[in-house]
DNA sequence: GCCAACGTTGGC
DNA sequence: GCCAACGTTGGC
């Protein structure tokens, strides 16, 4: 869903391990598409359940790895769902505590829009015009966060 | 591997 | 409802 004058309604940015799914995975999975499983924190649950809509976009983040930084760019391509994951013994997601009827856990489907030259950490941090995202604030551990529409903007201009 | 920061759990 | 203990995240 795009607002009046043709922009997404939000933007975010969705941490991932890229020994776990890095963003070639992205870029070799089917239709470039993959659900973004295995979220177990209800702050970035809540995002993906209540405020992602189709259209959003997301920067795709590489995180506990030799350079974290901006890998590439996301869009949302289907709108929160039940989490599979949270209901197979065999899964190191599985929740003994959600049931069909009452699911604790959702995904979105994110879709790659492009692999871009990675913007590393380090370099992000070094404008002050993004000093305020929430990535860069001390003890940030959220794996999605909302990113500011200007900051979104200002990152795209130094891709 | 270290450790700061933060979230969750569970006893009381 | 408090809070200590524990587990996890993630940069360095």
């Amino acid at each position: 869903m795009l607002d009046d004058n043709g922009y997404p309604m939000h933007y975010w940015l969705m941490k991932s391990e890229p020994a776990e799914f890095s963003i070639d995975d992205l870029v070799r999975a089917a239709k470039n598409t993959t659900p973004w499983f295995g979220v177990r924190n209800y702050q970035a649950r809540n995002f993906m359940r209540d405020q992602m809509q189709l259209g959003d976009l997301a920067f795709f983040y590489h995180s506990s790895c030799e350079v974290p930084g901006i890998a590439g760019i996301v869009e949302i391509a289907k709108l929160a769902y039940p989490d599979a994951t949270q209901f197979d013994r065999k899964s190191s997601y599985f929740d003994p505590k959600a049931t069909r009827d009452n699911p604790r856990w959702f995904n979105v489907e994110i879709r790659l829009v492009k692999k871009t030259q990675l913007v590393p950490l380090s370099k992000l941090r070094d404008y002050p015009r993004l000093a305020g995202m929430q990535l860069l604030q001390r003890g940030n551990r959220l794996s999605i966060t909302p990113v500011d529409p200007a900051e979104w903007k200002f990152i795209m201009g130094i891709l």
